[in-house]
DNA sequence: AGTATATATTTTATACTTGAAGTATAATTT
DNA sequence: AAATTATACTTCAAGTATAAAATATATACT
């Protein structure tokens, strides 16, 4: 039937290519206005910042603290910079760096008492934000696109 | 017939709330996987960044050009930003800076005739590592989830 | 016209981000 | 033990990001 049948093969594949295309354009738009709402309400009510707030949550989800490069590790940001954003809490009192007893080249950061604290209340506005945002998405959709993403996730191929 | 009707309507909402929170954790890990693919493609084959390939693709789609608070947002980023992004491009050789007839405050930013010819090679590479990244996705899934997404988007409700 | 207000962009200050280079320490090899 | 290699972290330079202030120009109002 068609004309044109190496055409219509060539039609295809750039049909599909177009596709995950825009599925990513769409994925980014999404994350991006996301993103921006909860860095201007960290930003408005509590004066500090998404990665300050990522940090501070990988140490509360980790009680007896990470090293440098574990949070690099964890949050998939570099070295170099983790090293900024720890001396700022640092100086902010919500995290201390301990020594790493038998390894002096490491250390090991925790949140201090104050900074668990302080992170409760974080945690607690931050799913408020993000409830609100999403609050036109049902409970039931949210964990099925949860469970879409999660299998996209696996079948995204890193070839390094 | 429950035990503590109050508490369980206190369950659910956080459960509710507790799959949006995971949904936009989801999101922010597969839009990052991709994005640091890109970026480190972008680097490695083109020694050029995302954020200038972001403002040419923006400039390829308006071939009659945009002005600085225009492409400040359609990409969604702030005004002084594109400032540096475009000088840098300028320098390059990619873009140009043309004055506005009738308003000397403005000035409308085009590709040049090279920097068109550039992208084209920048977009057909970009297709085609997403194409690599995404092909575990078939087309049908890729604009399935591309549709929700679309729908998520217009969900979102942004509260200013 | 003259003043106020709005708009378009740049500049400034501060923070985040990366990759590369450097420093210190640890572990391994010779 | 000395040299090599690997690891943990910091420092640095360049680029990206924002918000706020500054500048220049345009528009509206009286």
């Amino acid at each position: 039937m068609s004309p044109s049948p190496s055409l219509q093969i060539s039609d295809d594949a750039t049909s599909t290519s177009k596709d995950r295309l825009r599925l990513w354009l769409r994925l980014l738009t999404v994350s991006r206005t996301i993103e921006t709402q909860l860095r201007d309400n960290l930003r408005s009510e509590f004066e500090t910042t998404l990665p300050r707030f990522d940090v501070l949550a990988a140490l509360d989800r980790h009680s007896d603290g990470l090293k440098m490069s574990e949070i690099s590790v964890v949050l998939r940001v570099s070295n170099g910079n983790i090293t900024g954003i720890i001396d700022r809490l640092v100086d902010d009192g919500h995290v201390e760096r301990q020594a790493v007893p038998g390894d002096r080249r490491a250390s090991r950061v925790c949140l201090t008492a104050a900074g668990r604290t302080y992170f409760q209340y974080l945690a607690l506005a931050h799913e408020q934000w993000l409830n609100n945002l999403l609050s036109g998405v049902s409970g039931d959709e949210a964990s099925h696109m949860g469970e879409q993403l999660k299998t996209l996730l696996d079948h995204i191929s890193i070839s390094k």
